[in-house]
DNA sequence: ATAATATGCAACCAACGCATTGCACATTGC
DNA sequence: GCAATGTGCAATGCGTTGGTTGCATATTAT
């Protein structure tokens, strides 16, 4: 694979690196659309450390928001997740061409 | 899948959340086995600072390290990363089943 | 033995990340 | 209108991260 194309895939790995971000992920994959405030509930962190991590998400594309009336529904995107997805499928392929090799 | 094993993916995304650190996954990815010298060589940071990555990365047990003399040899583990892939992959299928059940 | 190479360890520092609190604003329900 | 709900914005605290420099130690080569 091309190192480029690895290499943006680094902000996506970043923003699936925090244990409430993947929590967050999980459950809108599961569930379509939440709202902040569904988000937090259940949660040990407020309400704000939430919106923040979701920003996070939605810089690495991983996530959209849909404003609806006074709530901000969040939902899933994955074509950004899809590439991550390539490039983890590809250094396993590079991976495993460089164990024949060394045979 | 369950949210355990999702969970327990959060350090491998952060570990290959850095920039250098993917680099280095991709090099050792495609080169078996180098020195610490050798992956610093044609970087802009120090031999120290590639250390410390190194140890993140064995951290999150995607790179582990065999001393041979006087060097340091450090190769790729692909188990971890295989488990991280996974977890990608059970994410995509069930956004593609929440999919299907929101028709 | 001596010089060169490869690494380890520790202190230090600037920047960033994660979470908080406090208050303001917008929308909905009664 | 008024209260309740959902959210936004800003300031702050604090631990972590990513990088450095300086020096010590171990191995190899001449």
């Amino acid at each position: 694979m091309k190192a480029t194309a690895l290499r943006r895939s680094a902000p996506v790995f970043a923003a699936l690196g925090d244990p409430t971000r993947l929590r967050l992920v999980g459950v809108l994959c599961a569930s379509g659309a939440m709202s902040i405030a569904q988000l937090t509930a259940g949660t040990a962190i407020t309400r704000q450390a939430v919106t923040r991590h979701l920003d996070v998400l939605a810089g690495a594309g991983l996530v959209r928001d849909v404003k609806q009336g006074r709530e901000r529904l969040w939902q899933f995107e994955p074509s950004r997740l899809d590439e991550a997805r390539r490039s983890l499928e590809a250094i396993a392929r590079q991976w495993d061409h460089a164990l024949q090799r060394l045979r």
